[in-house]
DNA sequence: ACACCCAAGTGTCCGGCAGACACTGATGTG
DNA sequence: CACATCAGTGTCTGCCGGACACTTGGGTGT
């Protein structure tokens, strides 16, 4: 059939369409279904994540989705738990809490960054999986041994995991009068006289790159840790 | 006109009708409108602040709000501005820095106690009002004279707003496999295998108030940044 | 007294969203 | 061959933000 319609063109593509349809397409699954809403999302951002859009990207109807996700809520759960991939071992990193939990955060922050929107899906009240129970559990984990209670392990982390939401992405981090955005700066600057502290603090942060602030802060925070579970 | 209709009750009733709407009824300023925005926010969240239901609320249709505001985001920057109220006057507090920014970090939550969605609103990329930088100015000023440099003394005010807004509300803090939720602690100990660092820690977290992680939090951040002031 | 203007509020429309529900067409099994 | 099951479809409803043209009523200039 391939030479043969040399000269009906119309019927060949016809066809061509046709299997291009039912044999090339792969069957819908929940997992291609979550990655084309990574995808989706990794790119354009949590608010273009939307059942036609996802559908779109994987040439189906977005009631074609329904067949496999019960509504939008578990296809963003599904995306998460996909996204935050495994969580890891830290028990193959030497040293104390510390190290541990250090390389835990640059773990978790590059997951983050490799998926900006993760941090505005994972916020309210929701379902969380086992992968993501498990990366507390491993932050937890590393804390065992401290001397801390477990409502102080728990909250520790929290802390820690709460610092990498604000730091991560703009997107969830609270609006903040400095950072790059050169208009709100001008506009501090252009009511100087309201704000003399910032104005003042404003002056040496120029060149502040952006992972100063996320440092600046778990290195605190450690600290303040630290002084607890020495125990001074 | 008043009297002469007396029996002319339809005539009255529409002239009641009219003077009613036209002499009772407020006119539609920003301010009514924003006031409405957070009552109906304070109330039912800011998923329900829509332009039709806050139009609703003011006996108006939507379409009207729009010779007040530009567009949503605008009548939200407002609804934010007049919702974050006046910034403290943090100099008659009597001590250092710490008491100043305790006193600063609990009016702020104060008011996010009052406004749920604010933490929720004051997301993203947006334009900040006169009052709430006002608020930042506050608490940077407070640092004054610390020995901390300009681009510190905003990553420490980073930090602790920060913490006030993952603290502050289920709705913008990451959700925690701990925290009141009883299906998802069943589920925990169910799996109580996988997890068992979360299953020890939890096991005396079943009393804590929901205030402890903001203590704890607060106490280890202020800790660590002491430490970096005084040099040690 | 009259014409006119203009600001405030309105009605209608559009595109996009989540989701309910009934349907079609293929496939495998008795 | 009959039939159940299941994947994917089409259509509908009720929300949302917002564009745009419209009405209406209270001044104001002449």
């Amino acid at each position: 059939m391939t030479e043969s319609a040399r000269f009906h063109g119309t019927e060949l593509l016809w066809k061509l369409s046709d299997q291009g349809r039912s044999v090339t397409r792969p069957a819908l699954t929940v997992p291609r279904i979550a990655a084309a809403g990574i995808t989706l999302a990794d790119a354009a951002g949590m608010a273009s994540v939307s059942m036609q859009q996802v559908a779109g990207m994987l040439d189906v109807t977005k009631m074609a989705l329904y067949r496999h996700v019960t509504n939008k809520a578990e296809l963003v759960a599904v995306m998460i738990e996909i996204a935050v991939g495994e969580p890891p071992d830290l028990s193959t990193v030497p040293g104390g809490w510390r190290p541990k939990l250090t390389e835990w955060a640059r773990l978790m922050r590059e997951t983050w960054q490799r998926h900006p929107w993760l941090p505005a899906a994972t916020v309210g009240e929701r379902a969380m999986g086992p992968r993501e129970i498990g990366w507390t559990e491993s932050a937890v984990a590393a804390l065992e041994g401290t001397g801390l209670t477990g409502a102080q392990r728990m909250d520790a982390v929290f802390l820690v995991s709460g610092h990498i939401r604000n730091t991560r992405s703009a997107s969830t981090a609270g609006t903040q009068p400095w950072s790059p955005d050169k208009r709100l700066r001008s506009q501090i600057a252009a009511h100087g006289d309201l704000f003399p502290a910032l104005v003042a603090a404003t002056e040496d942060t120029i060149d502040a790159t952006p992972d100063s602030s996320w440092e600046f802060g778990l290195a605190r925070i450690f600290d303040g840790l630290e002084l607890l579970i020495t125990g001074r």
